[in-house]
DNA sequence: AATGAATGAGGTTTCATTCAT
DNA sequence: TATGAATGAAACCTCATTCAT
């Protein structure tokens, strides 16, 4: 449909870059790896991208535009934007587009994409928080909630480093949020006692 | 019992180092900022350290034998090793050893001790698989169990990065610890229907 | 009278490259703003061009031929070739090529066009040479001409910089000759009472 | 007297930038030509230096300092500020310096230091104009007094980069003395006639 | 007539490391 | 013990230039 046509060249940079930025993280990852294991010269990147950054943001932009619609569809569909079914797309939208979800999550130590991750995490956690008055606790401990929000995010992170075909991928994830749902709901009555 | 008194200026080096190494990473951390925050020069340091990996394994051995340790005592004491006491005993132990825990399990990217971590995870697993057959469950998914070892270390990890104090952390360790449990079983009862 | 038609493109060029000449000189101009700038790619450029110093050529060419041939008209008339009248139809020219003009004198460092500056300087210290012993001095310090020389350049380099209408500039260059006649004429007198 | 020792290696590497600054200006001198010149690689220089940047500030530091204490002594002797001793006191200080001041006044190009040789120029056209006032004339033309202090510096630049000895020096000064001061009152007068 | 892609050298800077003293 | 000096490789990036189309 679209006659949008990619350079080869441009391809195999991203993909250099992809498994590089993977492998080493953003920082520790060197252009000239890149562009070796993409069989071109230093200057051949400069032409397709700008810079490191850009070759990041040319990697990531389009994940993060999905995910910005996604979340936006979930919020409008129902007020409370975590939703069970919510995750459930999220983790499949996320596979979908696994390397560039792995590296915002696991790769992006000291970039700007830290702050987006800061943002899809107090999102996490407002979700926790909301859940927990639910269940009849308001003042639940922030620490606690912040470490159910980075293990949940650690478990999808895991999830996408997998190779599980989408049907398997179900499974599992249901899986998960049963042992999250689970944990939750004993969480509460221990709190409750307190 | 020990005479060797440790230099004072080994001492300020290895805490600048513990520092850097926190906030940057092992790989992205700088001799010179270290040198330079602890007061010497790079010479001072290599006269200690022969080189920056050295300078790693110092901080890390001391926290690395003593896991060593515990692991041996609590598989001596029940066959286990993942009792709910051993547990508590492990978070403590990390707990008196924050700095180094972290380094351990956040900061090495790209080190030899990517893999002591591989290791401390096929402990971790092989703790969940005896668990899952416990349950009646003999043929769990490798991967299943990947995300549930990830997701506890995770939950150790930030529970290390907190400040609380030692009667605190016992707390959350517990509420952390019905999360798991209650998780576990419900999961082990959604596999059982499969 | 000529019917070579200069492509538009090629005066898009140019006029980007005097731009970012004047602005950074040749040696720090980027070929590639002069090419954005100029709205083609790199390509277009070397199509009309052989490289960088053919650009300059290009720029400054028309502007040394036509100092030439004033130069050698203005020594066919009168033998000395520094007389006021040749001053001010030399002003005349380098006003009404004001862009070159600048960029030769003021924007060529490390490129050839420094031996022709040289050139010029050579002639116009033989013409105070010439004034000195028509004032009877036979002996001037050859380095005080030169320092005299280079101001009187100065001096049309600034004003070139300069806005001023056809008829403000006359004004302003009777005023500069002024100077520089009764200076000039008091500096012989200082060196006569030696 | 003074016990700071200057390492040699320091000393060579500022003697191979003065070279190279002087020969291509700042921006276009290479870190790694000064540092072949200077016989060392290119950590030295970063040993001794910050950046680029600082090496300039290095090499033009003191002559700045002694250049604003200058003023600073001749403002408070007389007003003016301008004064004839004044000038010739500044040409024998900027000779003892000759190298750090030719690379102020001509090798500075896109530089911090563009704008302090603004404010140089701004104080030599108040003198300037001053002087206008004295003779008589308020609303002298901006771009004249701009053209005469620079063809004025231009004069100082290249008396510094003449070999003059101290006494020979003078003499030259004079000259130019005699040369701006006749040449200015002829053009008092002429503009007083309009 | 002009594009878009690619090269390879060189730019400034940081790094872990070494070594004479 | 520790300093200060120096190395050389590698980092990101820009440049003038070339070439197939």
């Amino acid at each position: 449909m679209s006659d949008e046509k990619i350079s080869e060249t441009k391809i195999n940079i991203i993909n250099a870059a992809k498994k590089e930025f993977l492998e080493n993280g953003y920082k520790d990852a060197s252009l000239r790896h890149i562009c070796k294991n993409a069989g071109v010269t230093t200057g051949a990147l400069y032409f397709f991208f700008k810079n490191k950054e850009e070759l990041l943001d040319t990697i990531l932009g389009p994940l993060i535009d999905g995910y910005k619609k996604l979340v936006r569809s979930l919020f409008t569909k129902d007020g409370s934007g975590e939703s069970q079914n919510g995750d459930s797309m999220m983790i499949e939208y996320l596979y979908k587009n696994r390397e560039a979800a792995i590296i915002l999550i696991d790769c992006c130590r000291g970039t700007k994409y830290e702050t987006l991750l800061g943002t899809i995490y107090s999102g996490m956690k407002h979700g926790f928080e909301s859940m927990f008055r639910a269940g009849g606790i308001d003042d639940v401990d922030g620490k606690l909630v912040e470490i159910l929000a980075s293990m949940k995010m650690k478990g999808y992170l895991n999830l996408l480093k997998s190779d599980y075909g989408t049907c398997e991928l179900k499974k599992i994830a249901q899986s998960l949020g049963a042992y999250w749902d689970s944990g939750f709901f004993a969480l509460v009555n221990v709190l409750k006692k307190k």
